[in-house]
DNA sequence: ATGAAAGCGCTAACAC
DNA sequence: GTGTTAGCGCTTTCAT
């Protein structure tokens, strides 16, 4: 492994010239830059980050901790955050909670404190008050995506807001019975988040004056078959079938599309559908939604933790709150003249 | 920060002791082990990556490099990696080459290379020789997973094997007529993937004497978008509807039944469609498929890795080939009598 | 079984 | 603008 040392011979400089050059800090005429550099370049000459991170006691790499990899939404938010932080020198290194209590367990109590870390990025999580506090003690930057942590800076869309104007799309179109394909709470993330999609669509409902029916509500798990059971339900029902389904995610809501075409229900013929997230698959069913970002989520997180890393270096947008956009496509449509009748 | 200091004066022993009673190297007497964990655990004392890496040239992390993260079988495949490392004490820090030229040269030139990684696991990743280099200079061990690197030991099912047996699958159910959607080689992963299936179900045809027809081939991305529309011209032809449908990815299969459907086409009735891969969703679907299995892709490569960095520590199965299982649902079945001349 | 001390490879004062 | 040098926090000989 060629060393500094060997960098510094070749260009007849110290070693501490070399850092300098190599690093930008401290001043170092263009020549011996340029020397230097090139010794670097020949030797294929690239820093201990260990060394590097041991004297300086910056590592160059952030965690990001998620309760999933293999849905859509984490996977894209991750995809956003890991090139945002290569773009600034940084690595990711990735704590996925999947795999349950003691993974946890271990990931806070040993990883996380390794001091391997510069900061870090949590996705939709819930944390128990000694796992905040882990966090905490850290003393790192932290910030959160998705679920509002105490006493962290979270980046949120308002879920209240989008599933407001979600059933507020319905609602124009002139659906009065619109379903909803809510969150259950036994999924392990933030449990915010479907309550607060539930109250923007009760929200939606009460400013027009249409009751809030319960029978009109049922809880899946945010997958396609947990949505397809759900619409089931839902659509099957022989004394109200709904003319809209307002599904929480768009995997529930493509699993909606599915259960209505087999149920012989055209969509949006004889139901309305409408997700949230602009799933990479959305177009592809020509669903209705309310498209979220989670890669520029992610970058934006990266974007915050750098300012506070490297303070007055960026001027990045720091408190934009997080768009989100109303994408009408084929799933949603009037209801159908006595389309309940029928 | 607690260091390690601080721990030793508590348990009143030297730095160490201190290091050897919690690393497990030396000897150290039962008394002094438990009074050092247990100030230890009074500070919350954890090793400084950094240092502990500097002094011992070891950093407990590993490198995975990806050409996609929002794909299912790679997200999958970092999951298991993530619990395997996680179990033996690893990091693994995540090296995702989806963004393109430039960000592929930075993770090779500079990011890998940072002494920061113990190992690395390169997925379905077909590099280029001044990649390969890059990575063999490191002199670290690596391993691939599904994409034969020159010089690397690689884990991978046998693509043509598998296929074949897909392939058989259908003609066994007396299929003749048989289609294949596999990749186009504009996709950046191992392009030998792809021809390796379409040589296994092409050795299929011609072991029982069906000649291989061009017009039953069509090229996709692997997505569900892609085989959906491949689907729609092998199905659409007018002289020749093949019988069955074999994609070379789950994906494009569940593409295929979504064409199917929307020709009016009833699966398995009209026409059966096989897959690779036991995707998440191939169960939602009714999908016969030949499953991988890619958590365990991903925790054997650990395995294997763990074995070179620890030589002798473990006893893993070394050279098992990769595990594949044909699993029928209900996607397939005999072709409707004279369906053909329908 | 334990302690003292010499680094691991780099950075950051501090001199010049 | 550049060199000298003292650590960063740990591990690991080498003594004892």
């Amino acid at each position: 492994m060629t060393g500094i040392n060997e960098v510094a011979v070749l260009a007849g400089v110290s070693t501490a010239t070399v850092s300098r050059a190599l690093s930008g800090n401290g001043h170092v005429s263009l020549a011996t830059q340029s020397r230097v550099k090139a010794a670097a370049l020949e030797l294929g000459y690239v820093v201990s980050s260990n060394a590097s991170g041991l004297a300086t006691g910056r590592t160059k790499n952030v965690g990001v901790v998620i309760p999933f990899l293999t849905r859509w939404y984490y996977s894209s938010v991750i995809e956003g955050a890991e090139q945002a932080l290569l773009s600034h020198g940084y690595d990711l290194t990735l704590y996925n909670l999947s795999g349950g209590g003691d993974e946890r367990r271990s990931v806070f109590e040993h990883f996380l404190l390794r001091k391997r870390v510069d900061a870090v990025i949590a996705i939709s999580l819930e944390l128990t008050a000694s796992e905040l506090a882990s966090l905490f003690e850290m003393n790192k930057p932290i910030v959160g995506i998705g679920g509002p942590l105490p006493g962290v800076r979270t980046l949120s869309i308002d879920d209240v807001k989008v599933a407001r104007l979600a059933t507020e799309h319905l609602l124009s179109l002139g659906h009065t019975s619109i379903a909803h394909i809510g969150g259950d709470t036994s999924v392990e993330l933030d449990f915010h988040l479907p309550t607060n999609r539930r109250v923007g669509y009760e929200a939606a409902l009460e400013a027009v004056g249409i009751p809030i029916d319960p029978e009109l509500f049922a809880a899946a798990d945010f997958s396609v078959p947990g949505g397809y059971r759900a619409a089931k339900q839902l659509l099957g029902n022989p004394r109200k079938r709904p003319t809209a389904v307002f599904a929480a995610s768009d995997e529930m809501a493509i699993g909606t599309i599915l259960a209505a075409r087999d149920l012989g229900l055209a969509v949006p013929g004889d139901v309305s559908v409408m997700g949230i997230d602009d799933h990479e698959l959305a177009g592809f069913f020509g669903l209705s939604t309310v498209a979220q970002f989670p890669a520029a989520q992610g970058r934006m997180a990266v974007e915050l933790l750098m300012e506070e890393l490297h303070p007055g270096r960026h001027v990045a947008a720091a408190n934009t709150p997080l768009h989100f956009e109303l994408i009408v496509r084929s799933s949603t449509a009037r209801p159908r003249y006595s389309a309940s009748e029928r």
